[in-house]
DNA sequence: AAGCCATGCGACAATTAACGTCGCATAAAA
DNA sequence: TTTTATGCGACGTTAATTGTCGCATGGCTT
């Protein structure tokens, strides 16, 4: 029976829901039978009590009924184990994460990274003991915190775009002391400097709405609309919110550079193209670096973050930009 | 028999390395009785057999023994499964990791994305066939590309910092033309803005290379040294090729900024005491912030990068380093 | 080249646990 | 209180898992 009973068993884990959500036995039961594995409820339930003997398997039970789930906090199930190499990526995958994504969204991938990190700890080599000390991230962005964002919110809002339901939010504009009610289908979810965003459609064009200002969300049981021809990534293209995206055709590239951040350019290219020459113009120890690229705010923030580190040659446009904003910068510390 | 049988399976499955490992019958069979399943080896190869069925398990025959480890494609389990919010959650954490990890990393975490991937495809709504066009993300540095890494060298060197194992390195330095040899102990790994550095200790201090300079590695079946007293973050704070961390104490910044830009700073705050005020200095539109933050390369980057956005006006020291940035700036577009 | 050793695998019998059925206990609903 | 649904213990049957044996095969040694 190894056959049947293994399978069964298995798809029996594959149905059981997590921590949030249960399921009843009857329900799991119904489940199986309807995917094949014909057998009497009885040995489902003899099943879940051997599973949960072995896996972090729970039941809540109301009166009689007993509703089964993966509890919250347990390590679940990852393989095949990452090997220890995989183990030490993952730990540092994680830590790359943390700053980037809502606490409440990197949980979803704990288990992932509790795997990694039982494989870490279970190796009695006594220098692991502190491996946390093995592993560093310091290019983080640690300036700015992202904000919190309601875990309840998140998880209907997401339901309702993979499902296409339309939504009843609340929303917290910043400019107003209360809350605006909105009916939308969701189109999509846009992560933008560290902030998410739904685009969502109404009775007119689609718009955008901060999640973390989202103070609470119901599903409705009616379908999605969405306008046709809308993709996703035309409207982030389109709109004036997310001027992060390249406009217009990609440039050459023509900047003087100091050597030590040329460096880092020599590993890290700017483009498949890029070219880096000493600098002729008498600049001791200057670059000269060439490259395609998209000129967005991107570029532009890249640019200025040198400071003085970068001179733009070409193309002539870029070069009047960071003219000009040189001098708006000369006012602000030498006002004349 | 559902106790032993289920749980000795269960031991056997975590037993079997992944794809470019494998493990023979019988060395199985030695763990699985170490671990106290006493069985004879025959079971051991009808589990097997069975497991293959259900499980992306192969063998490779070599002669009459039989090799068995997780297929390389395969998409290995994943339980509890991810619901769909947390799938969509999944995807958008990959989308975050893909510039920011070396493909190599990113390919070991394969498996969770692809657990995530299933599940939304799986799916049948009509307007998930198209999932990526309900994700976007648009923050991430599109403007340099990690360099290549050698998934061999990594896997080699993450391994020995694992096991606290010598290593003999071939290196090549950034302006050799020969590779140089080492024989060190590994230390940590330091990943700096998108670059991934390897700390380790040879005859003298310790020093770092950069993991994509290492064009070949080799264990060496001895303990790995490390200096008394040596964290990888005390030496990241001291080391003078790590810049990014913060020298000194926390100051106090105050600064003027464009509204347009204040308001991202209303959400993602500097620091918790962080104020935004309205100027008072005669600047139409422009904000006045305090926050306390540490001082670091960081923190240059990120004021040069809003260019004449940003005024600097206490503390001292670092307006006057702005004053400095403006006029140098200045010499590169109006020479004088 | 031949024998030896290790391993895989088919077959078979005995053990054993898994399964369905029945019945009772219990909690919620009516 | 009665009814209904569910969980669970018990029991007998069924069926599969396990150990043992034997044979076949491929590699290694002498």
């Amino acid at each position: 029976m190894t056959n049947d009973s293994l399978l069964r068993q298995w798809a029996l884990l594959e149905l059981i829901p997590r921590a949030p959500n249960q399921r009843h036995t009857s329900d799991l039961h119904q489940a199986l039978v309807n995917r094949g594995y014909e057998v009497t409820i009885r040995t489902v339930q003899r099943d879940l009590l051997n599973l949960s003997r072995i896996f972090c398997l729970a039941s809540n039970e109301t009166g009689r009924r007993q509703a089964w789930f993966w509890m919250k906090g347990g390590s679940g199930i990852h393989l095949p184990l990452p090997d220890e190499p995989a183990a030490l990526a993952l730990l540092l995958a994680e830590e790359h994460l943390k700053p980037l994504l809502p606490p409440e969204t990197l949980d979803l991938m704990k288990p992932t990274f509790a795997a990694a990190q039982r494989i870490v700890e279970s190796t009695p080599h006594e220098g692991m003991a502190k491996w946390p000390e093995r592993i560093q991230v310091i290019d983080r962005n640690p300036l700015q915190k992202p904000p919190a964002l309601d875990s309840r919110v998140q998880h209907t809002v997401y339901t309702a775009l993979f499902q296409n339901q339309k939504l009843k939010l609340n929303y917290q504009p910043r400019y107003k002391k209360k809350p605006s009610e909105y009916t939308i289908s969701p189109l999509g979810i846009v992560s933008h400097r560290g902030l998410l965003y739904l685009v969502v459609v109404g009775d007119y064009d689609p718009f955008q709405l901060a999640l973390h200002r989202i103070t609470a969300a119901e599903l409705l049981d009616e379908k999605g609309e969405s306008p046709t021809d809308f993709t996703l990534g035309g409207y982030v293209n389109d709109d004036q919110a997310f001027t992060n995206r390249r406009f217009g055709e990609p440039i050459k590239l023509v900047i003087r550079m100091q050597e030590y951040a040329a460096k880092h350019l020599a590993e890290c290219q700017l483009s498949t193209d890029q070219t880096i020459e000493p600098d002729t113009s008498g600049k001791e120890g200057w670059k000269r670096i060439t490259a395609t690229v998209n000129e967005n705010e991107e570029l532009h923030w890249w640019l200025n973050s040198y400071g003085a580190g970068v001179e733009v040659i070409e193309p002539s446009a870029l070069r009047k930009a960071m003219c000009e904003t040189a001098a708006a910068l000369r006012k602000h510390y030498e006002p004349s």
